[in-house]
Order: structure tokens, then sequence, then C-alpha cells
DNA sequence: ATTCTCATGTAAATCGTTACATGATTTT
DNA sequence: AAAATCATGTAACGATTTACATGAGAAT
């Protein structure tokens, strides 16, 4: 789908020249959120923005530090970017370690279990205080054009965050009230005595 | 991380043998809520399961339709998807192409905008009904190790519509209480008579 | 002395999607 | 007559990650 060539104009579409670096510090801050990229891909997706007439590109020369590039978007560009935005998102098919691995938490010790749910809270949980912080700064901002998406686009960061903090506790109650004999030490087989035949034979 | 590995693991965890074709289609279910996967994919890593020996396979000769190899969990398999499953798991980058849209939502036609949105909402709302009745299913079925894991996936998933219908409804809110200034035609450009260079010259 | 920031890239490997390919049986 | 189901794969392409590579200046 491309979307990196858009998430790269939607960071370049305020008309402000950056550098590859500068993007992918920008990133960090804000369509990181909704679109991570590293670096050789950044360098890389300028290239191909650049040949296909979305972005120009000057070299500014510096003294005691690297020479950058910095790229501005073109006309093109704008036109691709706003087309693009107005087409329909097709629904986002997630991939998400955590809950793949809670596939599997009815055969982990319950211990375990719930320590590894607390982690995963005290992460969404730092994030959700980026989430405001940037809100705060944000809504403090004049209103430019992009100020709208951005503080929905946190909006929407927020409401997750929540929604992880609610089902991590939801889960760290449905396993501590689950029957004694569901729980499993970590590393060891079910039942050792009664050994069961894998399929495999 | 090689999570496909382990997506495909858990799927053959309850030690039934199941082809390629009963994978992908377990995974639409189930398991692809979470870790979503193609049939090529799937095929391929079948493969290197078995290389790795994680997973063994027979193939089954059938008469007035295609023979079928079916894969079978081994010890060692089940070894490394517990040892996996009680790691840690980092915070998903997340990738979602309607969040991106939005962060131009300012720049794009309200009504437009409000258009978007409601087809989303509609995509959420669709995919909401489902886990709701796949949980009603699976609280009926009898308890097996999977069904807790099951049950905390599908109450992830409810979570997070819940978490999508409420932006939508306050994006297009927040987009019809724009000033009136704020607001574009789609295809147009801002103010065709006061034309700004952009940054190339 | 070491680490951090600035700044750009290449190379290799892995992961993921789409298209191509086949073919019998069952359902609409 | 056409489409869907069952069943497996390959090929080509595209996207993404990780490691390699460099080097000056500023800060700890």
């Amino acid at each position: 789908m491309m979307s990196l060539r858009y998430a790269l104009l939607t960071a370049l579409a305020d008309g402000h020249p950056r550098s590859g670096y500068d993007l992918l510090a920008y990133f960090d801050g804000s369509i990181g959120f909704v679109w991570h990229a590293t670096h050789p891909q950044i360098y890389r997706e300028l290239d191909g923005l650049r040949r296909d007439g979305l972005v120009s590109n000057e070299l500014v020369v510096q003294t005691g530090r690297p020479n950058k590039k910095v790229y501005s978007i073109t006309e093109q560009g704008t036109h691709a970017l706003l087309t693009w935005v107005a087409t329909a998102s097709p629904l986002q098919m997630m991939k998400d370690g955590m809950l793949l691995r809670t596939f599997s938490y009815g055969r982990l010790d319950s211990e375990l279990a719930v320590a590894r749910l607390a982690d995963y809270r005290a992460l969404h949980e730092e994030r959700m205080v980026r989430y405001r912080e940037l809100t705060n700064l944000v809504e403090a901002s004049p209103d430019r054009p992009s100020r709208l998406g951005y503080l929905l686009v946190l909006r929407a960061g927020i409401l997750h965050q929540e929604a992880y903090l609610r089902w991590c506790d939801e889960a760290v109650a449905a396993i501590r009230a689950r029957p004694r004999a569901a729980r499993r030490s970590p590393g060891r087989k079910a039942r050792p005595a009664a050994r069961r035949r894998t399929a495999r034979r």
C-alpha cells in the first residue's frame, strides 16, 4: 500500500523542509505512533519520492557537522497526499506479540502470567502519560492546519492505551480467579505421571 | 521475532494435527485476530518448523479430493512455544492507515472526512459483533486449556473495538465543531488567488 | 576516555503480499 | 454454466529489520 510514502508526505505537508534525519526524529514524536519507520527505510523511500517528483531536495553544506539533504514536498506531492487521504482505509490486521502469547496463558503458571501482564501494563501506562503530555502541548499551540489531525490521533492513542490498561486488569483478575487445577508451573510437563503420547507416534 | 512460527505452534498446541489449509481457516477465526498470515507464508513457515523439528508431518492420501499433509506439534515444539510464551513481550509498533490519514483530516473537506469515519466505524462495529458472537460460543464450550487465553484475546478485541467506535464518534464531533474557515473542498487548492511558492524554487 | 548527537548511506536477511498454476468435486 | 470448496505449492515483488560503515564535534 506504500503507506510509508504517505507518512513521509504527511510529515512534509506543512511545507517545512526536513532532512532524513529530521524526519526520523519527527516520526518518533508523532507520525511514528501510527506508522513506525527506521532510518534505512526513510532514506530509501525519500529517494523514491524524489524520483517520482513528489518531493524535491537540496544539499545543505554545513561546517563543523555533516552536510545534509533537506526535502520539501512538491505541488505534485501535496496533491498525491490529499488524494490518498480522501480514500477509504481498509481495516488494519493487527499484530500483537502480547496477545499472541496470551492465547497460551492458560498453559502458563499463574504468577508468571500475572507478572508479565504487570510489565505490559507499565509499558502502556508510560505511553499514555506521553500521549497526555503531548496533548497538552498541542492544545496550547496555535491552530495550524495540522493541529486537528494531530489531536485526533493522540486521542485515538489515549483511548487505546486505556483499553490496554483495562484489559490488563481484567486479565489479571481472570487468571487469579481460575480453579487451582488449571495452574501449571513453568518449564515442567503437565502431569509427568500420566505421560501422553503426541500425535506423531 | 519469528512470531509467525509461534502463531502456528499456538494453533497446533492442543495436539490436534492440522494441514496448512486447516491452519489458514483456523487463523481466520482466532489467531488471525492478533497475528494475520496468508497461505504462502503458512506453507513456507510450516516447512521451516519441520526442518527445525518443532512440528512433524504426515501425508494423508485422499480420494475424491487432493491429498494433504497434516502437521503435529512435537515435544520440542511444545517446549519452544511455552518458553516463548513465558518471555516478556515488547510494545508493538502500530501501523494504522486510517490514523495516518487522520493526521491530514484538518486539510480535508469536513463532509468527506465524516463520511470516511462512518465507513470506518461500520467496519469496526462488524468486527465487534463477530467478537461478541465468538465470545458467547467459547463461553458455552467446555473448559479446555486453551479456553482462558482465547477468551482473554477476544476481550482485548472487544475493548479495542469499543475504543475505535468511541474515537470515531468523537472525531466526527470534533470535525463538525470546527470553524467554517478551516474547511476545504476536496481536489482544489486552498486559495488559488494567493499562490504560494514551494520551498523548492 | 567514553558516550551522545548529527548525518548519511549500503548490504544482507527476513518477512509479507500478490499473482501464477493446477484440478477434481460440490453447490448455486 | 459458474462459482465455491478443498488442497498445495512457486515466483516475483515489495516491505521491514538488523548489521555494517564512517566520522567530526560536543558533552559527561
